[in-house]
DNA sequence: TGGATACTTGACTTTTTTGTAAGGATTGAG
DNA sequence: CTCAATCCTTACAAAAAAGTCAAGTATCCA
C-alpha cells in the first residue's frame, strides 16, 4: 500500500495555489522552484488537476494557474482522484484476477470485504479533508485526539452483532 | 493510493494457508492452480513470507508450505509488511523529496500529518486484523457497523464549528 | 543410495510508472 | 502587428516494479 509520487507532488503543486489568495494566478516556473520539481513535470502535474476541472489556467504572460474554487471547496479525494485513482474496493478484484478472467475468488472473495473497508473509510476521510484545512494546517492537532478515541470504535477486535441493512455512501 | 500487486498475490497465497487445518502444508503448485497464479510467481512470494518467518517451509516430497503460527496470530499488518512494507508517514517526506536533499516543507510539511493521520489508521486496523478473521469472513458483517458509528469519530468534520463564514472571500 | 519432489535464489524479461522533451497554441504588452 | 511569456499536449526515455526462468540445494522414501 503505497501513494504516488504523482499523486504526492500533484498534492504539493496544488496545495502551492492553495496557499495564495483565492483568484490569483502562480506560474509553473515558480511552482516548480519552490517544491523543487522540474518545470516540464510541474506542467504535467497541473496538466492533470486542470483537466479534472480543479484548476484554472490563464495563458499569455501574466498567466499561471489559480484554484477553480476557493480552498474549502476542494477536498483531497477530488485532488487524488485526478492524480490517479483513489482505491476502491469494487476495482480490486478486476484488477488483481491472476491470470483468470475474474478473481477465482468470486462470489466469496474474504479479501474484498477487507479493501472495501479501508477504501471506504480513507474515502470518507479525503472527502472531509479540503485544501484549505490542509493549508491551515487543521489536520495535525486532530490525530491525537483520534487514536484516544480511536481504541473503542475499531471494529474487527471486537463483536460483530450487527445489522448490515445500511448504506454508506458518501458524495459531496 | 494504490495496493500494490504483490502485496494482493501474496495475501492470497497466506490466506490459501490459512484455511487448512494448521500444521498441513500445501505446495506450491497447489497454490498457483488454485489461485490462478503462476508457480514461479508463488514462489516468489513465498520465499518472501518465508524470509519474514510468516510460514515454514518443509521441503522434499510431500513437502510445502504452512503458517509458522496459527492463523489468528498472524495480522494483516504483518503480512503487508512482509510483503513490500506499510505506508509509514515519517519515510514519505524522504521518499519523495524532489530534487532536493530532504523534502521543501522540511519542518511545517502540511501534508506529513495528514499521511501520517492515514498511515497510523491502517496500522491499527492492520495489526488487529488477523488471518483467522479472513479466514472466517469476520471482516465482511464489520464494515457497516463502522459506518454506522464513525461519523461522530472522524476528527476533521465536527472539529470546527464553521468560522470559515465570515470569510467573504470576493467571487471570481 | 539415487531418483523424485519441492523449496531457494539470483538473474533476466516484461510491464508500468516516472519524469523529460519538444513543439504547438493562446494571450498580453508594446 | 509582432513577439515573448505562458500554458497545452503528445511522444518518448529512464527507472522501478512485476513477473518468469533456470540452475541450484535440501529432503524424503523406496
Amino acid at each position: 500500500m503505497k501513494i504516488t509520487a504523482q499523486e504526492e507532488y500533484g498534492l504539493r503543486c496544488i496545495m502551492h495555489l492553495a496557499r495564495v489568495p483565492f483568484g490569483e494566478t502562480v506560474n509553473v516556473r515558480q511552482i516548480a522552484e519552490c517544491e523543487g520539481l522540474s518545470t516540464a513535470y510541474v506542467e504535467k502535474l497541473l496538466y492533470l488537476l486542470n483537466r479534472a476541472g480543479l484548476t484554472e489556467s490563464v495563458r499569455g504572460a501574466q498567466g499561471g494557474y489559480r484554484l477553480a474554487y476557493p480552498a474549502e471547496q476542494i477536498s483531497l479525494r477530488q485532488v487524488l482522484e485526478a492524480l490517479g485513482g483513489v482505491l476502491t474496493a469494487d476495482n480490486l478484484c478486476n484488477q488483481f484476477s491472476g491470470d483468470r478472467e475474474i478473481c477465482v475468488h468470486h462470489g466469496g472473495c474474504e479479501l474484498h470485504s477487507v479493501w472495501s473497508f479501508v477504501a471506504d473509510y480513507l474515502a470518507v476521510v479525503f472527502n472531509r479533508i479540503t485544501l484549505k484545512h490542509l493549508a491551515d494546517g487543521e489536520a495535525r492537532p486532530l490525530v491525537p485526539s483520534f487514536f484516544s478515541r480511536s481504541e473503542q470504535t475499531i471494529p474487527l477486535a471486537g463483536h460483530q452483532p450487527v445489522q448490515t441493512a445500511q448504506t454508506n455512501s458518501e458524495e459531496r
